[in-house]
DNA sequence: CCCCAGGAGAGTC
DNA sequence: GACTCTCATGGG
């Protein structure tokens, strides 16, 4: 087992796990377990540090993206001076985007689709559990993120069956697009607008989705998901006028750029923190 | 019993 | 191109 510190002011486990771009942890003991593909990771603070604990655990400098300077990105963000990005910034000053896999976010952002965060982990976790591989990690078993072969095998029934409701088709033939030889990691050489428009051509992927990809799996930041929250903000919040979320996402990605990703995140927490 | 959830596809005009 | 309807299912 190997072990990074770092400031807790610049990793806060619960929300850089909990800001809704990851869906595969698990609280235990005094802090949390994060499992990526077939990899594990537990997380805990204490005394004002941030402890990673990993077999991988350049695996995971990486997801954690350890190496990205995040006071540089909360001053861009603040010179823009919205009120209500501050106080969203304020509210989570340990956020960190991660660095995922680029298949598993995909098919988990495909289930996501009108569902609720609460659901969609356990849909994923029903799909680990009765497909992925085995995996012990300090006396817990946890299991893989299964291989699209694996996910390709399976029967619209089956995913019925896990109570992905009328997203199992789309699960399905994403699975075997993907096992038939579509090269989906390469798609992180293009640029944001092209890699969406091939997303787009995915059957169950539209434009929430793919921006969800774009950033979460292939860490485009000037990527803005608009999603049933973003919207309520902007129009409560940010005195938006625009109604279309296609027209939302373009407006706010013209207007931050490449600090979009980073902007929607810090929002879509804080929004949801205060209706809980 | 109701409305909602990190929406998207298909149909209509 | 723009509405509108429908799609399962569990959370609250």
């Amino acid at each position: 087992m190997e072990e990074i510190t770092v400031r807790t002011e610049d990793l806060s486990v619960k929300e850089t796990l909990e800001c809704g771009q990851v869906f595969r942890y698990f609280k235990s003991g005094k802090g949390y377990t994060v499992i990526s593909l077939n990899k594990c990771a537990y997380l805990y603070e204490e005394n004002g540090f941030t402890h990673i604990l990993s077999n991988d655990i350049n695996y995971f400098y990486n997801y954690f993206d350890l190496g990205r300077d995040y006071s540089k990105i909360k001053q861009d963000i603040k010179s823009f001076n919205i009120e209500y990005l501050d106080k969203s910034v304020e509210a989570s000053k340990g956020l960190r985007l991660l660095r995922q896999d680029p298949v598993e976010t995909a098919f988990s952002f495909i289930i996501s689709q009108n569902n609720n965060i609460k659901r969609i982990q356990n849909s994923i976790n029903k799909i680990c559990e009765n497909c992925g591989e085995k995996l012990e990690f300090l006396n817990e078993t946890y299991y893989a993120f299964p291989s699209v072969e694996t996910l390709a095998d399976k029967s619209v029934e089956f995913y019925k069956s896990l109570g992905l409701g009328y997203r199992n088709e789309y699960i399905l033939r994403f699975a075997k697009l993907l096992s038939g030889g579509f090269d989906f990691n390469s798609l992180c050489n293009f640029s944001t607008p092209q890699i969406e428009k091939e997303l787009l051509k995915i059957h169950g992927i539209g434009k929430k989705v793919a921006d969800c990809i774009t950033l979460f799996g292939f860490y485009k930041y000037d990527s803005f998901p608009v999603d049933t929250w973003i919207e309520k903000l902007y129009l409560e919040n940010l005195g938006g006028t625009e109604k279309d979320r296609k027209k939302i996402s373009e407006e706010l990605v013209s207007k931050f750029k490449e600090l979009s990703g980073f902007v929607q995140q810090y929002l879509f927490y804080y929004k949801r923190s205060l209706s809980k």
